[in-house]
DNA sequence: TTATTTTATCGTATATTTGCGATATAATAT
DNA sequence: ATATTATATCGCAAATATACGATAAAATAA
């Protein structure tokens, strides 16, 4: 984009995007279900599961650390990863709060 | 990126992430917000109180559109826009069950 | 020590997204 | 008929995201 302009809305509205941008790709969305179903997961089952290179998955491994989705502990040479709920259900909360106002009204159009 | 291997994943994997890609910018998410707010928009509105040009923000509602998360109609020279509210329930509903699993129990790292 | 295993990071190619101005389109107003 | 208004679409530039192979790093095994 010519320029970024994502700085010019408030903390909220990017907070929120900033959660969903992180499930925003299908290989994230099965990574987390992979180490949801498991309870944990170490990094190499995931890899061989997923369609996607070691050092994709692990790229996106990052993203999802990077947004707080997971939490991630170096054991020996892997590194075992844990879904992080508490980020899961602040943003529940986030998302219903911010969308749910006038959900039982009867809209006005469309 | 070299090749787009998003089809490799499963339809509830996309659909998920699809949803999520929807809201995952700050524009989009303050678009909704003030379209749930006053309960129906009309485009002109929403381009005055965001940061964005004119056509910038008819983008958005394309995707928004696109992802099913607003209806639009045509209002003379006008459009105006509501939240479809069906498509936020539908999602709140796989959300959880997509995620909530193990959520009870206690972790077994991390 | 050296080899192996596992994961992270770097560099790079390509695809997609974001943003804008210019223009098209379509309804209404003059 | 022409001008105005509101929105959508086009074309382009710049920024990000996605994907991979190659390589680094760090723990364990031989």
């Amino acid at each position: 984009m010519a320029q970024n302009k994502k700085d010019e809305f408030n903390k909220k509205e990017n907070e929120l995007a900033n959660f969903a941008n992180a499930i925003s790709h299908p290989a994230r969305v099965a990574i987390l279900k992979q180490i949801a179903d498991r309870e944990s997961c170490i990094c190499g089952e995931i890899v061989e599961v997923l369609p996607l290179a070691q050092s994709t998955v692990s790229q996106h491994l990052k993203e999802l650390l990077k947004a707080d989705l997971i939490k991630g502990t170096v054991e020996g040479t892997s590194s075992c990863y844990c879904i992080n709920y508490k980020t899961f259900e602040k943003f529940e909360k986030t998302f219903t709060e911010f969308f749910t106002k006038a959900n039982s009204n009867n809209p006005k159009c469309c």
